[in-house]
DNA sequence: GAGTAATGATGGTCTGACCATCTGATGGTG
DNA sequence: CACCATCAGATGGTCAGACCATCATTACTC
């Protein structure tokens, strides 16, 4: 016997997916304007504060964008500065420290590979920038701390890869959480300090020349540096 | 001079971002209980139809459930059949599928090694079962694409890595969606289905014993075959 | 003591209202 | 005619108050 997923009650629920049918269909499109919620409550026969759960919602996502005395548009392209929900579910799951490590690694190598070919002058600049920030900021834990995820953040963005991005971060935000302790812990040690920072040049050296493997496994063997010190601190 | 952020004007934002840091600071839990709507209202001095509004916004991003009669509440575990926010968002973006395509790889192969070190018993028999789907689903396209996609699916679940679960079903409802008319037709060739399994046959040979960088190796073999029909057809 | 009925709390939905903001038309001014 | 100030309408943001269905708890009946 078959059964059907009982369908979703709540108004605010099918209002979403009948935009979501919209958008696979294609006819709601980047920056499309949507209709106006008092449009919408006639059309669909239900209350604007239904409607208004079901934008809230969609607006959370970064899937649209209310701008008082407009209207209501489908974002025009997905911001690298949405709040990211994704981050705040990972939190939640305590045993999922170890997953992020695990996921952060075989990311974070790839990356660097198509880093590694793709990285533009531009990129390299600021690549340099953040390894002497790293350098310079020896002692200031939180200064440490964002040099070291902007010099990671920076090849991410190298990698010329939106989506994969958007996951680094996601995975970031979330063991921001996970290890916070740990990870302030490390940084205020200042030989790690230097160690990474003499880690990430080497990175650095490998992408500047554009060699996707030897960036590979200098940033392998930062990940076992990395590792071995939060296992340790643990 | 350095800007400050403009703070969220929207009330439902700010309700957002209070629970979201009671879960920062670990005063919200896993499975914990929410004050009621009444009770919010008053504590925060806002209308119900703001709280309701933030409550719809982070039930779609699975984070809360709400049950008539008896509450809200932090959602216990981060469930497998939430809807996927994240797979609409990339579903925009055009220019997209050829990234997704380089981070599938990425992941899928790393994903087949980790699958080779820690399957089951149990989850080796389902991959079985899906390849032998596929062989008996020649001819009807819907049920072969069900067939190869529960089989990577399985691979996923085997991994025994959550996130990556995560990550590798937003990617693959994504990719759905972009080139669904190319993957039809690529799986409307009998000589092709015949070639994906015997592909999976190998990939899953490597899994049964255990085998990392067997399995990577065919799984690679595997989605350099993908990659060079889909271009063809393009 | 067991089963049942009433009660209260909760989420789900709707209506109607008011505000701030933006757009576009209107109309006047030079 | 060109330009600009003004005003009206539309839109999103917020609120208060009401009613319903569902659930947990209490109180009651047998």
């Amino acid at each position: 016997m078959e059964f059907k997923q009982i369908k979703n009650n709540k108004v605010y629920e099918q209002i979403i997916e009948q935009i979501r049918e919209l958008i696979y269909e294609g006819k709601l499109k980047k920056g499309d304007k949507l209709p106006s919620e008092r449009q919408l409550k006639k059309d669909l026969g239900v209350s604007r504060a239904s409607i208004r759960e079901a934008f809230s919602a969609l607006e959370m996502i970064g899937l649209i964008e209310s701008r008082p005395g407009e209207g209501t548009f489908i974002r025009s392209s997905f911001a690298e500065d949405i709040f990211n929900p994704l981050s705040l579910i990972l939190i939640l799951n305590d045993n999922v420290a170890a997953e992020l490590l695990e996921l952060r690694r075989v990311l974070e190598i790839d990356c660097v590979k198509l880093a590694a070919e793709r990285a533009t002058e531009e990129e390299i600049a600021k690549m340099q920038l953040h390894i002497d920030d790293l350098l310079s900021s020896s002692g200031y834990e939180e200064e440490s701390i964002k040099a070291d995820k902007m010099f990671h953040y920076t090849i991410a963005r190298a990698s010329g890869n939106k989506v994969l991005l958007f996951f680094m971060r996601s995975i970031s935000e979330a063991m921001d959480f996970h290890i916070k302790n740990t990870r302030t812990k490390l940084v205020s040690k200042e030989e790690t300090m230097t160690d990474f920072a003499e880690q990430h040049q080497q990175i650095f050296k490998a992408l500047k020349s554009h060699d996707p493997e030897k960036a590979a496994a200098e940033m392998k063997k930062h990940l076992d540096y990395v590792e071995k010190l939060i296992n340790r601190e643990i």
